[in-house]
DNA sequence: GGATGTGAATGTCTTCACAGCT
DNA sequence: AGCTGTGAAGACATTCACATCC
């Protein structure tokens, strides 16, 4: 397949975001200029972004709701569910676990694991976070394709390299460190105070 | 100011974050490529970067490690320290409310509110939590530049509209919805699903 | 000699504009 | 007539490559 851009799927996850809000609406039709107006962007780009995977509308008409639904959670691998794994119960840890808008996604913590005593035996949620060593071995009994790491930066590359070596395809990386990984295993990495000071940057430069 | 694109900002940040840990090491002088290498891109990428705000390095040396930070820290606009709100106590809002990465950098959570009554009055690390009522006149006593938008999405644009109105001029947003505000106000949004979709969708198309 | 700073070249993404289908 | 799908043009970002200076 063609390299799709990183800003293309994230304009497609959106654009799956307001066809359920169209669907919720009664809706059963859309314009590309329709979804442009709700994503803030432009109807060619809608329809550039949805053209590199096949052409899914009717000229003269628009979208089929519920068909460009489909074909999007498909393009996104959103029609099945992850099991997702979380490491670090510390405070963004916890709250990350038991954020219901992943679950709504398909995306379930089915586990969260720390290196604290303190913590390990503890509950998030109904969930007993468990002891980081039996990552390796709970893996191979329960096959895993993401995590998400929130240890501090210094656990943060030992910890992916034990999440890969078991079979884990795809981190979501909110330590402040660049993980270095095999080609094969994509990582997103999040960090909160580098999106505060894009916008202090905002602020000291108008 | 030349237009600078969001791409050159976050890794204007990330060659902070390298310069001190260089800094720590006890390098006085490090040259584009040691920070490219650092960070994943080019040395040519670097001095581009740059070049966009000065030249701050020595030909044949490279650059003095206490000047660029200092210069990196201005043209951030970190040179102060940011007094930051937050809206919505919830788990997110409260663990953002602690995350010491924040203070690290100046950016003080002086202020969390919240609409629930139940929320009203608990306290966050010391900080008890207001009733969202009290944020304009709290604003007009405490001018405040920085917000970070933790609530539902119903009630987003709500309290965007009373923190634009009281002065707040950058938004840290992790509603998941796109914020109606004036010109002259900074939004940056954050979606925790979103990103996990960019990462379904790595591991749908290999 | 060694590394910066920067025009020029290349590559990538977005926007335009229109033919073509419903 | 209306809206899609898409080559072509344009805007923007990255990389190259080299003159310039320490």
């Amino acid at each position: 397949m063609r390299k799709i851009s990183e800003s293309t799927v994230r304009r497609l996850s959106l654009y799956l975001r307001f066809l359920e809000q169209f669907d919720a609406q009664g809706h059963t039709t859309v314009s590309s200029a329709e979804l442009a107006r709700r994503g803030a962007t432009t109807s060619a780009q809608v329809r550039k972004d949805l053209s590199f995977f096949g052409s899914f509308g009717k000229r003269g008409l628009g979208y089929s709701v519920p068909e460009l639904t489909g074909r999007l959670r498909e393009i996104l691998g959103l029609k099945r569910t992850y099991r997702v794994v979380l490491v670090g119960a510390g405070r963004i840890g916890g709250a990350l676990a038991q954020y219901p808008g992943f679950r709504q996604r398909g995306f379930h913590v089915a586990a969260i694991y720390d290196k604290d005593p303190r913590k390990i035996g503890s509950r998030w949620n109904g969930l007993v976070v468990r002891d980081v060593r039996h990552i390796a071995s709970d893996l191979k009994k329960e096959p895993t394709d993401i995590a998400i790491l929130v240890t501090p930066a210094e656990a943060a590359q030992e910890v992916a390299d034990q999440l890969v070596q078991s079979g884990v395809k795809a981190i979501l990386n909110f330590a402040p460190i660049r993980l270095a990984v095999p080609a094969d295993v994509a990582v997103k990495s999040v960090n909160m105070a580098l999106e505060l000071e894009t916008l202090s940057f905002a602020l000291a430069n108008r």
